[in-house]
DNA sequence: ACAAAAGTGTTCGGGATACACCCATGC
DNA sequence: GCATGGGTGTATCCCGAACACTTTTGT
């Protein structure tokens, strides 16, 4: 194996890419295929990063690779370095599966992201597993300890948010004040007062006013909004 | 060697501590011992870690087999993973003196801290170097990458460093509201009005007034405060 | 008396919060 | 006409920022 090919065996990345359809916060897992029963076959996209290569750069390749996503922003959260993070019996037999060296000990940097769910429609099979969207408040049993790096990336992810920074690519280039609120509701997980929402808003003076409105509406159409350069 | 006792031989920590004196920030390195010309001698106390032990555990086994520094509350902060990070040629004697494998790509995970100086009197030699302070303003050039090391430790701690949480244990028991002021000016880096801030802290009230003051100071002496339970 | 730091109030503006009703549209 | 979400204003409180003079002590 060419040298800039060989992997190094205890040091992998796992990402965390959330997703907003709208409505709600997703996490993106891959299910693995079909490789025997009562194993947790769900888990981030992750996997060992190549000598030469460096943590971020094995984070983005690996996205590709697993979910065929390219182009997110990722950002580095936390490393998990728990000599028994990989140890769990339950885990025992993906390892022996893909890991030349199954009871070495694995240290992981995790990253996170937040992307538009319709930019991204999952692969419905790959090599390696197939990719799904997962609610976040029903994320099942995860692999390894990574429903511990879920929580505390969304923790992150939560305290990172702010209104004035980001967010906005990830409603359509056009949209309602309305869908901008729900987007922070679903990151903050709380709710928040229409009225004074707007009002910030409006201070803030990041959006500005279409003259379109929105169209096959069951209700009152609402004013198309766009972010002001 | 017993295999607890091996080394993960790409995998390190770095401890970032800053140290308060009552006035200004500081932060602990250290200064090898004398290894041959033209090098870069100072570092952040930091070592590649054990086999079997958690990068939590490295950072505080690390900092007291270099600093003699125990009980430390280490947060974690960044893992810093471009291959590159130790390849510079002005790092490389120091690598073949220490590495088994000086050529071998190395991440590190930093981690950080804040402590107050004179709980800690570094020690003048050990067999690795001798552990010193120096002022965050006038930080010679490190070696590896560990300059920007603690830069982002000590956005970080700026970050991360509230009024209400954290920061009493850099005091004395008792202590004038000025010294307090000090504390909060010497990590954000910013100067704060006398007034406001009392007030603020009156507000919060996590400080309560005792009925002693200074004494053998050169002015009116200032009333002397506790953290209130 | 003088040097040095302690200590003390007020004003202003802006943002956060709480709260309830009418409006436009499709069916 | 009714169901559905769109859209709007006011009052209060708290906080942050700006700003200058008197007091107490040691020498």
């Amino acid at each position: 194996m060419p040298q800039q090919f060989e992997l190094n065996s205890n040091i992998s990345v796992d990402c965390v890419i959330f997703g907003f359809d709208g409505e709600k916060l997703n996490v993106l897992l891959i299910e693995e295929k079909d490789i025997g029963q009562g194993m947790l076959r769900k888990r981030l996209p992750g996997d060992l990063i190549l000598k030469n290569e460096s943590l971020d750069d094995a984070a983005d390749r690996v996205l590709y690779e697993l979910a065929t996503l390219r182009n997110v922003t990722l950002k580095q959260c936390h490393t998990f370095g728990d000599p028994g993070r990989v140890n769990d019996p339950k885990d025992r037999k993906w390892l022996e599966l893909y890991r030349k060296d199954p009871s070495e000990r694995v240290i992981t940097t995790a990253y996170y992201a937040l992307v538009k769910m319709d930019d991204f429609v999952p692969n419905p099979a790959s090599f390696a597993g197939e990719a799904l969207w997962c609610d976040i408040q029903d994320v099942p049993e995860l692999a390894f300890d990574h429903n511990e790096i879920v929580e505390v990336a969304l923790w992150k992810l939560q305290r990172h948010f702010e209104l004035n920074k980001s967010g906005y690519e990830l409603l359509p280039k056009k949209f309602t004040l309305n869908q901008l609120q729900q987007l922070h509701e679903a990151i903050t997980q709380e709710e928040l007062d229409k009225r004074n929402f707007r009002k910030k808003v409006v201070r803030e003076k990041l959006v500005e006013a279409t003259d379109e409105k929105q169209d096959n509406v069951l209700h009152k159409p609402a004013r198309l909004y766009r972010i002001k350069v």
